[in-house]
DNA sequence: CGCAGGGGTGACAGCGCTGTTTTCCTGTGC
DNA sequence: GCACAGGAAAACAGCGCTGTCACCCCTGCG
């Protein structure tokens, strides 16, 4: 059983023999180590350009006690998420010669410490990237920490480590899209929040109400309703907005797969978009374009977050700060529009 | 520069003191090599357990010559599409003990080969995971034997070489689709196939042919449209369809994405769907299920194939078929209905 | 009762690199 | 012209496993 291939041959004496040095030369220059002068140090190149050559990262691996592995835990349920995490994370590590390992976790299971445990170990991974919601699991962080694992995050909430923050400023972004709403003259806002325990979901909750409150409008509790992000929650968290009276004549759902949700009800019970009511998500996922009418909504630069991550993990460097905020961009498309009379 | 972390200890020569047996023994028995007696083994497994012992896949790698690594090279747009793959492969790594590398290829980029060759001697993958449209490239797959790289595809075309290819019937697939809006009173269909150079496109496009024949229906040149598999191709190929007089009373598009496009252009031009026109999609992309009215569309099992595809690189066995057949599963939802009188 | 044959086991030598130590060399100051 | 510091380079010893081979001991058979 299992795979065995042939052997292939280049190593690094190949080059040391060629380039007329040591192998622990060649490994200098390889790994851009100073003391070598630059004659010899051209030497070296050439020849391993020459050969061909490629570092056995098994071998570096095992001398240098490291894995060049960066591994991205992920449980977040939007795929295109992920893949944009992962995106950023690839083209960092290509560019460190590093490798990205992609772990699911499975967000419920009550043996994921367990499993996430047994990857470290295994895979022996150098760093590691969290995600939302993963980033703000309190158990998760600490076996991290317990594991002495560098990890950096993409995260809205406070770290109790310290250590490196991707994030953008979701509440500024969430009042904005209200004030978005409100400027089109929508006065009975309904909100598609998400979870309470998430993180995310506070900031963007806060920005909705300091739009709101800074406009001196009402928001009675019966117009914020609870989502936990998924398709599914959106639909049924409309027919509650639905259902009400007077119902609100727009909706602020805090992603877009709610989003999405809440538009099927509502165009299911006949209701035009955006003449009856607007919706507005969260994100910019890629359907968001697709979906008719396509969705306002809200951009964060995903890649270049994770990107940003991946860099700061393998280049460690002390005197930046931990925490660095990027810009979102607000994408007004044709799912809003002004309130009805 | 760089990550170091302290290295941990347990080591197999750990092990093999406590349980009291050579360091071979233990390394025989985690490999589940012959010619150990189950005392000894159950030994082993328990000082193992006790110390709670990960081989190091460094030294595994250096010692045995081989990665434990499963390469998915992908360069297919839809991200959902990767996402479902890379479950598949992943589970079936986890479940042997490798590990899962994705790959993105960029499709037109003209070092591609050069960079793939690169990553092949770089990450020393033991083995590779094609998808389409990858893997009808023939320039891909003359690199991989020229590495003599074991790889594995989930393809429809035939293979140049004696690789398992994981598949299922798209031609019937699309056939009974067709056969599907021909039943619901449908006879000027049209298809928004896929790029002429694409396998797959090849096998969808017949399947419809042979169900528009088989019920003595005309297939008009203008009829069929191709597009590329991404949003904006659908969105066009509905604006040649509507152009039509008579225009088809329903449209098949052979993959989700540019069934959505054909959507969103039908609803901006005022067209209920499906009180005016039908349409139908093909492989039940998540938001199949999400956008308004939810889509008709084909599933096929790709997580499965994945996984098998992946097994059967890490398990190889020449008494196994190379080719395995998946079944596929029309699902029918709100977007396709009775043909207008 | 002796011997071939084979299963069970351990000793040993690397896999291809890098960290550390040692040696060599070059340039400087007096 | 010589001692010496410190940079450049090589020597060396592993990192933690697995492949190979030698060895032992047991069985079965003549």
């Amino acid at each position: 059983m299992g795979l065995t291939r042939p052997p292939r041959a280049v190593t690094i004496d190949d080059v040391a023999d060629r380039a007329g040095v040591s192998a622990k030369t060649v490994s200098r220059v390889l790994n851009n180590e100073p003391n070598v002068r630059p004659a010899k140090r051209e030497l070296v190149l050439q020849a391993s350009r020459e050969l061909g050559y490629r570092p056995n990262p098994a071998a570096r691996s095992l001398a240098g006690s490291r894995s060049f592995l960066i591994a991205h835990l992920h449980d977040n349920p939007v795929p295109e998420y992920v893949t944009a995490v992962n995106a950023g994370i690839y083209d960092a590590c290509r560019a460190n010669g590093y490798f990205l390992l992609p772990e699911p976790v499975a967000p419920d299971a009550p043996d994921r410490i367990d499993r996430l445990q047994s990857f470290l170990m295994t895979s022996r991974a150098d760093g590691v990237i969290l995600t939302p919601p993963l980033c703000d699991d309190a158990e998760i962080l600490s076996l991290l920490k317990q594991n002495r694992t560098p990890y950096a995050s993409l995260s809205s909430a406070r770290q109790p480590e310290q250590t490196p923050v991707m994030r953008h400023d979701e509440r500024a972004a969430a009042k904005q899209m209200t004030e978005h709403l409100i400027s089109l003259g929508h006065t009975r806002i309904g909100l598609i929040g998400g979870p309470a325990g998430h993180q995310a979901s506070v900031g963007r909750y806060n920005g909705f109400l300091d739009a709101m409150r800074e406009a001196g409008l009402d928001v009675p509790k019966a117009l914020i309703v609870e989502g936990d992000y998924s398709l599914r929650s959106g639909l049924t968290a409309a027919r509650k907005l639905m259902a009400l009276d007077p119902r609100p004549t727009a909706v602020f759902a805090t992603n877009d797969d709610m989003a999405f949700g809440a538009m099927t009800t509502f165009m299911a019970e006949g209701l035009q978009i955006p003449r009856d009511i607007s919706v507005a998500g969260y994100d910019d996922t890629r359907l968001a374009s697709a979906v008719w009418p396509p969705l306002t909504t809200v951009r964060q630069p995903v890649t270049a977050m994770a990107r940003r991550a991946a860099e700061r993990l393998m280049n460690p460097d002390d005197s930046l700060p931990l925490e660095e905020v990027f810009e979102f961009e607000l994408i007004i498309r044709a799912s809003t529009g002004p309130a009805p009379k």
